[in-house]
DNA sequence: ACCTGAACACCGTTCAAGT
DNA sequence: ACCTGAACACCGTTCAAGT
């Protein structure tokens, strides 16, 4: 099913090689073709040759996430908190946009690496430098969830609605009739832009949309003083 | 590996009792014992008899979401938008703590059922009629994404320090130092509380802050016009 | 000592044979 | 016409045989 663009390999196999034919295999035929039979294949060794880099399949994973979160901008200087953290964040969302197999296999992880470790606290040290208490970047940094890592779960895709005399729409006339709030959502943004066209765009603002309204409230948390004092509190404003 | 505890049932097969066996079955022995041929020894059938009432593994699953989606609360009455949406909210989250492999199967689905389509259809009415502009709601209705279904993607567990003289803690000593604002995070909820007891009550104020700092932001830019001029708007704070 | 092919224990699903 | 067992085309991984 897959076909073996580079059957051979130049070279010693080794873990790095393994890992970016991993990477390679993925961006170009999608994450399902990433088995470990496959990408042995396109190296041109037998699968179990790739056991001598990576422990089992669960190792390979992990290192593909390294490969990808190392690609992560590093935090940019005097920006303060919040632009830093928003920069942080968007840069890992272009990433993403790289390799769009990405974030189903970083939310299928269990355990952190280093290399994730490094860019969480990294995170969490930039919250500390801006002046937030821990107890406050505790709650921010679960807050944050996926987005920390440049995407969000968009569990069921919005269906698009009928448009005109075009019978492909997701949406029927008569499932547009049973769902009319979804129908008014689906037509809101589609209609000043060129269909598929515009849809990257309002993705992306759609991203930003929901992370400012994180950032925004963690800052006004944080000048009401959250957390600084023994009380518990919760996040809505008093 | 599976021990199969009702091997026999009584009366005939149906697509209920198919769903049912299989939601019981995962409740029980966790989603990866859910398979075409285990749920098939379960219900003392052979696997082939369940294609008769589901086309596909994706139906069957699809099946167990449409169940545990049933199960959220309705919309309460007399309690204004936000109130409307929280509680349904928490409600969708009561569920899943009975389901536990219920996230993983919803955020693997890949197009909405009509029960799900009908929860969103009714969320974003309850924004609708609570006096939000459809711009503002499309806004609203992604950045909630996957805390519409009670839960968020926390991806990588956060790491629990190490625990005195306790050499099983997750974290060990050098780790610690490594990622020394990880280790000031991952201490401060478990102090005031006796270890894994009250953790479960950490994770549900971690899901009611994050909730509630939307929840408010939302509330502040409806309040401020978001979204009732033609102008393109960010969620930032003017 | 190293590499590797066959085999094991699973999948979801097809298909034809048996009733 | 219906049911069902064997088979197909995959997995990740074990293990022993061959060099």
């Amino acid at each position: 099913m897959v076909k073996p663009v580079h059957a051979r390999r130049r070279g010693p196999l080794s873990r790095g090689v393994v890992l970016r034919a991993a990477v390679a295999l993925a961006d170009g035929a999608g994450i399902e073709a990433v088995s470990m039979r496959s990408l042995a294949q396109e190296l041109g060794v037998v699968p179990m040759a790739l056991y001598k880099h990576v422990a089992n399949k669960d190792e390979l994973l992990d290192g593909m996430v390294d490969l990808i979160v190392a690609e992560i901008a590093p935090p940019t200087q005097d920006a303060g908190w919040k632009g830093t953290i928003r920069q942080r964040i968007l840069s890992a969302r272009q990433v993403l946009l790289r390799h769009p197999w990405a974030p189903e296999v970083i939310k299928s992880r269990t355990n952190a690496t280093a290399i994730v470790l490094d860019y969480m606290n990294s995170l969490i040290g930039t919250f500390r430098a801006g002046g937030f208490p821990v107890d406050l970047t505790h709650q921010v940094i679960h807050a944050l969830g996926s987005r920390m890592w440049g995407f969000t779960l968009e569990v069921f895709p919005m269906p698009s609605p009928p448009a005109g005399p075009d019978p492909g729409g997701a949406m029927s006339r008569q499932t547009a009739a049973r769902y009319p709030h979804l129908m008014e959502i689906a037509t809101a943004r589609s209609d000043d832009e060129g269909g598929t066209v515009g849809r990257g765009r309002d993705l992306q603002l759609e991203f930003e949309f929901g992370l400012d309204v994180l950032l925004d409230g963690f800052e006004r948390l944080h000048q009401q003083g959250w957390g600084s004092t023994d009380a518990r509190q919760g996040a809505s404003a008093v």
